[in-house]
DNA sequence: GGTATTTTCTACGTCCCGTAGAAGTTCTTT
DNA sequence: AAAGAACTTCTACGGGACGTAGAAAATACC
């Protein structure tokens, strides 16, 4: 999977943070940044975000809106299922992984691991 | 954590599955690749791991040996948890890792995380 | 038609990574 | 010791990804 920037990131995260398609303008506003780049950048990025696949835009009169194609809890955990997919042995990697996690976390992935049913394969 | 060029992974690859340190010529045979690099190709890189700490070396005779400070699995876990990291609701990630590993991992996860004691915090 | 808003086009600088030649060092061999 | 082999260090280039944004074009408003 495509690999994001720093700003690249930065601009997902505001289009994450928020609910409906956003203005290109409103990013800018939006980026928690003191030297705030131009708007032009910001409209590079989302073009190169699209390219990539994790933006889309529908026009709204003359501007457009931006917003993720993902979540950002599903790019994460695709994410650790590609890292996982690097080995053959997964289960070495599973038991550092287990052992690494919170205690918190841990009862909560066990939690979910539990209730999910009989079907749940991916692919 | 710093990322892994492809031919950065492919050295790192013969050198974990390579229980001794192993000299720069040995890792040029041992990549599986059509066009092998030049041998201060390889000797580049290991420079360059070795910059980001993935790789030490010692003196063996003229030459050195190169091995992996840290295993495949650990880097994996690493790298997951890196992911988990990249946001503040944990849940969700989890949530969807949960639903998108396979029917296995799945036993195997709760398997591992059952069997942990109570010690198992990371930090 | 003039002005403001927004997009599209083009492009530059930097950093990372694959690539490796040239030159230096160290060991071996005669 | 001279010569050659084995290995490392130094230096550097080219391509791609990303942050950056100006100039120009399109669109809309008055």
């Amino acid at each position: 999977m495509a690999r994001l920037g720093e700003l690249e990131r930065a601009v997902m995260d505001v289009l994450w943070n928020t609910p409906e398609p956003v203005p290109a303008t409103r990013i800018v506003e939006e980026l928690p940044r003191e030297h705030a780049p131009a708007i032009t950048t910001i409209l590079t990025v989302l073009d190169r975000l699209g390219g990539k696949g994790f933006v889309t835009r529908q026009r709204h009169g003359r501007a457009y809106r931006y917003s993720a194609t993902t979540s950002r809890a599903e790019l994460i955990a695709s994410t650790m299922l590609e890292a996982l997919g690097t080995t053959s042995d997964r289960r070495s990697a599973l038991v550092h992984f287990a052992g690494s996690v919170s205690q918190e976390e841990k009862a909560l992935l066990r939690e979910l691991l539990e209730e999910t049913p009989a079907h749940g394969s991916n692919a």
